[in-house]
DNA sequence: TCACCATATCAAAGCGCTTTGAAGAGGCGC
DNA sequence: GCGCCTCTTCAAAGCGCTTTGATATGGTGA
């Protein structure tokens, strides 16, 4: 049943019945619920392709998540963000179009984005120190959010970001008042830009307390399970081993635990950790005592907010970028305590 | 640029245009390699939604997630489903169209993805034992692909699933042979389809050696670590404690082994764990030894298939409903060992 | 009574594409 | 030179909606 359809059988005109449905002032209240209740009886909804048409508005937002063949891991966070997302887009009648793509054709996808005007706005996932996208993006002219910075951009694009150097300054600040000194920090992949800013705020604490450097405490890498158990081995290995170590997500925490279990090494004595923690849905990290003191940041939360800024964009284009950020909780659990002396 | 200018601009008509580009016999090769050249020097693509209204094809498949209020927990593995899918879409041209649905309002939403015409086919998620989406999506006539089964229906729809039955019942056969009798299972949500097959396989199998379902060493819940931990601590404290234990997931097999540890307990030597394996990006299992003894099947397999067959069903109406059955491998860790005596 | 205005409805154009049916351009045999 | 056929190209209609500008209707004040 089309439009067209459901005026004739309402003796009306497409175009009043359009109106009333659309909520235009210039239709009586009486005929407005008359074609309501008749498109509610016969299960009417305007199709989709017609009115983007029509409008020139497509009422989607597009995610264009990058999987190269190189780090072809889904990020575990996504699934979190965009349910945060579809939160925001629900309430505000919004369709979300995913779009995985390789880095090499990444721009090709974007401008075709654009072109087939098949979404109204972007959100951008996962962005690089020097990310070519936000530069395209604003030359396609499409409203953007970054989840995420890049660094080395002038900071004139809208984007919502957890607070990561401060997050992980806090953690390191955290463990240097317990007295460690020899505080490892287990990564995600430095080409990524949270995983610099995280690294700077490790450095930037231990500097302050004049701790310099020691690259063999630094390990990175995709954050999986395994890179904490294998960067844990090899540091606890080492003449000088940390005592204290700082992990990028929940599951390296996870890894860096197994690996001093086999040490026979009691977290929260021998050896501390403060693991960052997304508030994903399959693993929290809760209870009176959490297993892990960490810092905490919902991404669904993130995910709600990046999608309520880009229908804000969408709404007033011409208002200044938005930029949110959030700060993480440090929260406190068993895996911290004083350095062994 | 639309079709109309990029025709003006070559000297021809729309009509040629358009056919020189989607491949239609009846136009001159030296003609289409012009106007090949010509759209790709200006960047022109059709746009989407003028596209869909003249062909009544959305070129774009539906996935549509249950998230309640009630088990809000976004899927762990929803990432590397649609991640697998993705890849499937891209080589064929088609979009994605990600849709989260309260449970309440989800066939009012399947209803308006049909009418308002925005995807040709729908991935079904997460199916229950009586799944009513099943009947809703064959009314409303769209072709659809189950990940899962509902095994309360008749089964006569198209779906991709694994073996949930069979891998469970050779997990706890693997358990049986290694001298367990006391096997428990911290089964995923049992309202869910799968986890009542994954339940029905653990006690098929302790039936087929003559031993009886202890409803104390059955759990279930929302997959998470806390549920692997704390039924773990429960089940342990009984007066005769399982000495092996089937996971319904890794994450969930983290949290037993978590309470095995704060137990003292090795894994492998007093108590045996087997889990299942979705082979996710972030978890992986893997090594010459991994650590866990787990059935494995790649669940972004899983997403890439169930694309292939949806394209397959729009492709050819016609055809008789696509299953396929994907069966999980077993594979030997350092998680299984002979029973204690 | 008439002009005037606000209100309620409509006809028709247009969004950018595909596709049907028609027509122009050559090549061939007679 | 004519008719016929094939190979290319085209004009125009149509997809289902929104939106502009016009039209009918009834109420008001002069």
């Amino acid at each position: 049943m089309n439009l067209k359809q459901l005026a004739e059988h309402l003796q009306l005109s497409p175009t009043t019945v359009s109106r009333a449905l659309n909520g235009y002032p210039e239709v009586n209240e009486a005929t407005r619920l008359r074609v309501e209740a008749a498109a509610r009886a016969v299960g009417y909804s305007p199709n989709a392709w017609a009115k983007g048409l029509a409008t020139g508005r497509a009422m989607a937002i597009g995610h264009v998540m990058p999987v190269s063949k190189s780090h072809e891991m889904v990020n575990p966070v996504f699934g979190d963000f965009i349910t945060g997302a579809s939160e925001a887009y629900l309430r505000a009648g919004y369709d979300m179009q995913l779009t995985l793509v390789d880095d090499e054709d990444e721009a090709m996808r974007y401008r075709n984005l654009r072109r087939r005007g098949l979404v109204d706005g972007i959100i951008v996932h996962a962005p690089l120190p020097a990310d070519e996208r936000i530069a395209l993006l604003r030359e396609i002219g499409l409203p953007f959010v970054v989840h995420g910075r890049a660094s080395e951009l002038p900071d004139d694009y809208a984007w919502i970001d957890m607070n990561n150097r401060r997050a992980f300054e806090r953690a390191t600040e955290h463990l240097l008042a317990l007295g460690h000194r020899r505080i490892a920090l287990v990564n995600g992949p430095e080409r990524q830009d949270f995983a610099l800013r995280r690294r700077e705020g490790v450095l930037t604490a231990q500097a302050a307390q004049g701790i310099a450097a020691d690259p063999a405490l630094l390990s990175s890498g995709e954050m999986t399970e395994r890179l904490g158990y294998t960067a844990t081995r090899e540091m606890r290995a080492l003449p000088d081993p940390p005592t204290a170590i700082v992990a990028a997500s929940m599951v390296v925490a996870l890894g860096i635990w197994r690996a001093l279990r086999d040490e026979g090494v009691t977290l929260g004595r021998e050896v501390s950790v403060v693991a960052h923690d997304d508030d994903l849905g399959y693993l929290r990290n809760g209870g009176d005592v959490p297993v892990f003191t960490a810092t905490r940041a919902s991404v669904r939360d993130a995910g709600r907010r990046a999608a309520e800024m880009v229908l804000q964009m969408i709404r007033d284009p011409s208002c200044a970028p938005l930029q949110t950020l959030i700060e993480a909780e440090l929260i406190l659990g068993q895996s911290t305590g004083r350095a062994p002396s």
